[in-house]
DNA sequence: AAATATACTGAACAGTGTTTAGTTTCCAAG
DNA sequence: CTTGGAAACTAAACACTGTTCAGTATATTT
């Protein structure tokens, strides 16, 4: 009989109706706003029902921060193919910075907040995570086969590279580029020219 | 007379007092565990008191901020003068590392949290916070003047090379090295690597 | 010594994550 | 159909958080 398969299936709807509504507040009010009872509140339920399908709020970021990355990941997959792998490593680079730039809470979610790493088991599970960075690795392993890139492990390059736009990234989110050693308007200048220096430097 | 000179030296000293208190406190307890009932119970004032120092929390752990910045900075101070700029530019890069590593937390406050960063007014008041940054910048100026960088503007240089150390040790203290595309025990020497491999990259 | 300014606090308010006891809803067997 | 039991849901509480405010105690000035 098809009753237990329904359960299963409201059971998943009642989750996707969760997450929706937390993914909707962080990147309409950002994290801060987002609580338990806020969340609860907006699907219209009690809020200790939520615990009914997550065991904490940490387990419930973590499939928030899975839809985040379904949502990067389809980002990366809009992109057009280039034929020469560092024209495409370039539009990586774009696209990601791009996807940071527009859900800055998401991006907080996904690669700088602590909290949903709590909830991460042993291995695993962190498995949507890596479809990103796989892309950038499979693209720095095609241009080290065509010797267009100043690395020899696809592993380190694709690590420096993320590390690379990272670090500028966050520092800028989290406004660490503060108005005594740069001009607020020069900024997005200066970190324009790091990016394209960067690319010009890995570039053989 | 010395009576309003006193009246200022001892509010001077309980600043002091808390602030001490809370960066204790983020080192050995983390910055979850940091609230104002804690600090006020560690300092044995009531909480409101506080209140009667610091406008809200955010002013507080800016001022936690400054004193991690002067940790920083006194770190850096120490580093043996080098001759050659770029010899000095790969102990700044070990001291910076070295801090972050020991000092979790603070390094959290300094340059990940958004919290203290509210309370930064228009402009300088992160005064110490550029210390540091002017140190490398300095560095930087060096290499360029003797021309063993791959950089031509200070800024541009100094702002990168900064990007791409806090990239990678934020990426590893947040936990985002996870191993599904990295063993455990492989982590430490990709980073390793990937640290090498930028300062020759830059070298010319 | 009285008046005033300063320093401090207890208690409350509104919010948070989470748990538990109790209610309502649903499904299957008698 | 009705009844028993499981499953879904919630109201209320607990222990915490940052913050405010009325009131008290202390210190300084007049």
């Amino acid at each position: 009989m098809g009753i237990s398969e329904r359960k299963e299936r409201e059971k998943s709807e009642m989750r996707k109706r969760i997450v929706d509504a937390a993914v909707q507040m962080f990147k309409d009010e950002g994290y801060e706003k987002v609580s338990i009872r806020n969340i609860a509140d907006k699907i219209e339920y009690s809020p200790a029902t939520l615990y009914l399908y997550y065991k904490d709020k940490d387990e419930l970021l973590l499939d928030v921060q899975r839809d985040a990355f379904d949502q990067l990941n389809m980002a990366f997959q809009k992109i057009p193919f280039a034929k020469e792998p560092f024209k495409r490593l370039e539009q990586i680079f774009e696209n990601y910075i791009r996807f940071a730039r527009e859900q800055p809470e998401l991006y907080d979610l996904m690669f700088i907040m602590k909290a949903p790493m709590n909830a991460v088991p042993d291995a695993d599970k962190w498995d949507n995570g890596d479809d990103a960075f796989d892309v950038l690795k499979k693209c720095v392993e095609d241009c080290i086969a065509e010797g267009v890139i100043r690395f020899t492990d696809p592993v380190v390059g694709a690590i420096s590279i993320w590390g690379f736009v990272h670090g500028l990234l966050s520092l800028d989110l989290k406004c660490r580029f503060k108005p005594t050693h740069l001009q607020t308007e020069q900024i997005a200048e200066v970190l324009r020219q790091a990016y394209r220096n960067y690319l010009d430097m890995i570039h053989t």
